[in-house]
DNA sequence: TCGTTTTTGATTATTTTTGATCAATATAGA
DNA sequence: TCTATATTGATCAAAAATAATCAAAAACGA
């Protein structure tokens, strides 16, 4: 069986099924494990499925889930230090806009007795401030309740409303060929929000480094600093285009 | 069953129940209890739950808005027969404004499996129809914690961008002076929907007929038709100015 | 047929997930 | 308020899964 073929009947069992198990997969095709895993990843990175751990699941119509990747390991003690540097940043005053990844939320912890104000699509991030000293503002458009989060033209518009003194943003992966999303919506939303910023911060832990996505959405110098657990020499090709890197290590 | 389609899963339930049990979902999915307490806890981290003692429930809003504490049963059936007989005003394919008050929010229980766009500044509403048939856009604004709602000169705008076939609003007195709000807020946000609408109702239970507030917005024939269960008599005023009473008595 | 490219699979080190254990904490009931 | 019971999550180890590396096999095209 060649490698197309075996692709299709892949996808087949997943538009039948919702998921797919590597092991499985491979017995019925009588071909190894590692070979299987590869389709996997080139058909995610081809947008056609979500990978998981032990196999893969179908994109919802509406959204596409967060990838699994082995590298992507990031305890909650480095993810959480992006998110202390991050909040370090802001200063009283600051006007910031906040996109609706996990990464970003987890910031909220760090900022509630900031007297600022936060624009942002995140439903979480929303609820996660509401008591505390910072300002909300919400983006209006289509609410995704999968995400809970609001994108859409509408959202994109009304980003354009609104001008911010920082934004924070996260994205799938970033390589020296740029920025990469799974998701169309979320990419259109931070690249509005950068847009509408004076400085713009990525959050990216060390495991989103080198990996590239079926989409991209910008170059790497949309944003003007990344804030990441990585050793600063992966991220040489940063530097090279004029990005600011601020390490936690 | 791997890990990402079980939160998946569990993420299903909650939406469906409100809530789910840590044991139930052990079971149900042929896992640990300590497997369950770890997806609950990722989810929770990434503010897509609530974690309880046993489990964990949705995220609902905080508290609900001030202003939704029940008077009395009779109030509460008389403000149900006034969103029946709203929701009864729309049919399929309709898009229709919904503003923040209490009344109007007692209209979701009734319209969740019309397939119909809801636009809205309220967040209970938000919550209360994202897992229907209903497809939802928010209004973009200034969040208030107090109100679970967003009003502000930004909402007034984002406002201007939409359209409706139908909008739904409250206030909070009408006399032949005209419409009467306590906040200048919502009244803003209540004018600009009428305003972006094609037909607009006004939800009025008796209680609120010839009270005049400190706050006149607007005149009566802003709205095109009044849902009341007021005796019609009462609002004389307003068929003269060309106000249709739609009556539940 | 032959050289080149693509695909495949074994190996191995690494990463992720899982479950048992147990002390700490929360809850329920008297 | 106190006591008994239920639940929790840190810790640790085992199991499962992963993908980089390398070499071999298969496929492809001139």
């Amino acid at each position: 069986m060649n490698s197309q073929l075996r692709k299709q009947k892949i996808l087949a069992q997943l538009a039948a099924a919702g998921e797919v198990d590597t092991k499985m997969l491979a017995q019925e095709f009588n071909t190894s494990e590692i070979t299987i895993r590869r389709d996997l990843h080139q058909l995610a990175d081809d947008g056609m499925l979500c990978r998981t751990h032990g196999g893969a699941i179908k994109i919802t119509p509406l959204e596409m889930p967060h990838n699994f990747s082995n590298k992507a390991a990031v305890n909650q003690v480095a993810k959480d230090n992006i998110c202390r540097k991050a909040a370090a940043q802001i200063k009283e005053g600051d006007i910031i806009f906040m996109d609706c990844g996990s990464t970003v939320f987890r910031m909220c912890q760090f900022i509630k007795n900031k007297r600022i104000k936060v624009i942002t699509n995140s439903i979480p991030v929303l609820y996660e401030l509401q008591n505390s000293q910072v300002s909300l503002n919400i983006i209006g458009g289509e609410f995704d309740s999968e995400r809970q989060a609001i994108h859409g033209k509408m959202a994109e518009e009304h980003i354009r409303s609104y001008h911010a003194t920082k934004a924070f943003i996260g994205v799938d992966g970033i390589s020296s060929h740029g920025l990469f999303a799974h998701s169309e919506k979320e990419a259109a939303i931070a690249l509005a929000l950068a847009t509408q910023s004076d400085y713009t911060y990525l959050l990216c832990d060390a495991g989103k480094i080198g990996k590239a996505s079926y989409m991209k959405f910008a170059d790497v110098d949309l944003v003007n600093a990344i804030i990441t657990n990585a050793d600063k020499e992966e991220l040489k090709f940063c530097k090279k285009k004029g990005v600011k890197i601020i390490s936690t290590e």
